[in-house]
DNA sequence: CGTTCGCTTGATATCTATCAAATCCTGTGG
DNA sequence: CCACAGGATTTGATAGATATCAAGCGAACG
């Protein structure tokens, strides 16, 4: 769990413009203006786009690269909350204090949007406000469902999840993993060494060819029978409201899959 | 993992009032014309308040009791992404179908507003954005913060974490806990057993007193010092980047807490 | 071209799940 | 009001998954 420390930049970030009054009310045109009011930035390699307890207020969208969000605890232990992509909103959850810190994987470009701009544009044009609690709602979605990844999930299916999640990100059979194992392994709840061996499992056994920064995917629907459980296989709750109480307490809890 | 099945209730749902045409800005008036949209309804135990595949267009605040907000999935793997107590808002995360169903443990009283109303109230009433995008805010940083107790904690740290939560809600040294055991393990990524074992464990060393549904608390600071890495102990990232790369890898990986 | 960091693999320890069984509660019916 | 039944809780024994500790390998970079 040990991990490389980013390096505060000094944030070269531009003047704002001279906010001008916008009223438009499409949705196209609220995020131009929202556009109009961001600054654009760029940051190399495990440079700190800010971190845990700063207080800047804003949030930001990636524009290239790959955004490592993560919290580090006293006792050394770190957990990366998210990866965020291309296209990809974070630091929308702060209110005040960072609870995490955001470092930039390898070169990233993005875009910064001051919290005070942006309150006034919401105030002037409910598109915005929409925009904004959707990209909210987005990550709420998304976070949720890495719950039960953390919660309930083997190291397998862990990996595997992931691996699908990127595969499907560029619907590609080739992936870059920008990341370090050991970014995965805080991302998954596991280990460096664990995320190595099942990913060395998943190439014994045909699924995936690995290079270091580089997998390519050659068996999909084993990955799929491995990882899939994350999204599709959810139980359709109407349906087992058919069953009796006793029918399923009976059934107990099934086995785990498959060990390593 | 067994849990018991929640009953499909006819919700006994009001008429909605016509809508009034409201266009007060503060932030009160957004709260009285949100109040207005709702409609009140009342469930019993294990009952649905809705279920994963519904979709119905509407989010929920609770007014009274606690409901479940649980996944289930094929292999009968349960995982609960989070309780709402009195005052918590629910079910925002959907934009179709329900990805996760919601029950109440014990009797509930909530509030449920339609996501049509919502939208043109929003369009209206810039302050109802506002509240509700806070809403979500609110929802994500809460989520974000049980990913790392799922992610990177010892299941003694996730019963410390969640009984403080608890004591902390309620602002006392004594909780009802509505929940059952095998709730709380489907919440914390742990087995009933495993929760039944640390409680005991926590009674015997006189931290807490447990009675099946009370517990009251004994040894604040006992409590604390086991499961308060939950928030306060952070790091301040700032304060890391001043020691050199090598000499924070030497550290290497601390030891994890004592067992059970 | 050497050094360093990250990756990989192996051996072992440990935590938590699983399986099993006793006991306690709670709600129900007499 | 009390006895009963069924589920929930608790405790014990054991197995298994993943972390931890350790060491070699490989690739990136100055």
């Amino acid at each position: 769990m040990y991990r490389p420390l980013a390096v505060r930049s000094g944030m070269l970030q531009s003047d704002w413009e001279t906010i001008p009054e916008i009223t438009c009310s499409g949705q196209l045109g609220a995020l131009i203006a929202l556009d109009r009011m961001g600054s654009r930035l760029h940051f190399s390699r495990d440079e700190e786009v800010y971190a845990q307890g700063d207080s800047d207020g804003a949030w930001y969208k990636v524009i290239s690269g790959v955004v490592r969000i993560s919290k580090l605890r006293a006792d050394g232990r770190r957990h990366i909350a998210s990866f965020a992509f291309g296209g990809d909103a974070f630091g929308l959850e702060s209110a005040g204090e960072r609870a995490f810190s955001a470092e930039a994987i390898g070169e990233v470009t993005l875009m910064r949007y001051p919290w005070a701009v942006t309150k006034r544009l919401t105030e002037e044009n409910p598109a915005v406000a929409r925009y904004l609690c959707e990209m909210a709602q987005k990550s709420l979605a998304a976070v949720q469902n890495r719950l039960i990844l953390l919660g309930r999930m083997t190291a397998q299916e862990r990996v595997a999840s992931f691996l699908l999640e990127l595969f499907e990100r560029d619907d590609a059979d080739h992936i870059d993993v920008a990341m370090s194992r050991c970014d995965i392994g805080d991302y998954l709840g596991l280990t460096t060494e664990t995320v190595c061996r099942i990913l060395s499992d998943l190439k014994r056994r045909g699924i995936i060819a690995v290079r270091t920064h580089a997998i390519d995917l050659t068996d999909r629907p084993s990955l799929e029978a491995i990882g899939e459980d994350r999204e599709n296989k959810e139980v359709r709750a109407r349906g087992f409201a058919a069953a009796s109480k006793t029918e399923l307490a009976r059934t107990g809890t099934p086995a785990l899959p498959q060990p390593l």
